[in-house]
DNA sequence: CTTATAGTACTAATTAATTCGTATGTCAAG
DNA sequence: CTTGACATACGAATTAATTAGTACTATAAG
């Protein structure tokens, strides 16, 4: 997903390439992936030339915001508190951030 | 884990009959189950009469830590920052949450 | 027309996770 | 001593996820 969304759009080539730099794969292992990805509703595929042509389905911001409540859920029963709690009380995350986050707070307020 | 985490220990049987109102499931998986988040580290058991008595090897805190660690580094790429973002701008959070994590916010700096 | 190449479709093998059954042991009640 | 309740150990069946192989098609080069 990481790669498509990087690129916009990407065909299977061109996964199987930015993979190939990680670990050994073959090439249908990505294209298997991707097509679950498709049926799953994350991808949507166009024929262009003589290849299929990948795009997100979705916006990311809406499929990430996805995962976090998901992980929400999981770990924290479904609030968000508690995770901003162990996000500023632990050692998650740097000063220059935080500030960046206090003065976010401060302009939503 | 959670349900361990509930009662500080819990034994088998414990586990079990909790699952048992959510959904089917037999007593020896959960016993499966168990073994298992032993052997990978996160519980430790100690016969107590003629049973094992589980309780967590790490404090929760830190298990959930580690947690949130991987699901930044799968996600983000290991950064906080953008999540932070996405808490705070999605509707993830309520209004009086923000307000806790404001005060936190200003007390650490 | 033939061949090499780049692609998909479909199927299969592998591995990992989940769930459960059977055999066996221990202890307390009768 | 026998039986029933309750436990573990061990192994196996099931299901889900990951990875890859083979057959087939279209196209472009020669």
């Amino acid at each position: 997903m990481k790669l498509v969304w990087q690129r916009d759009s990407a065909t299977v080539r061109d996964v199987y390439e930015a993979l190939l730099g990680r670990r050994k794969i073959a090439y249908t292992t990505v294209m298997t992936m991707m097509k679950i990805l498709e049926t799953k509703g994350y991808l949507k595929k166009r024929r262009q030339e003589r290849a299929f042509v990948y795009r997100p389905a979705h916006p990311k911001e809406k499929v990430i915001g996805k995962m976090i409540r998901e992980f929400m859920d999981r770990v924290f029963n479904g609030s968000a508190e508690p995770l901003l709690v162990h996000l500023v009380r632990g050692k998650h995350i740097r000063e220059r951030d935080l500030e960046k986050v206090r003065r976010m707070l401060e302009e939503s307020k």
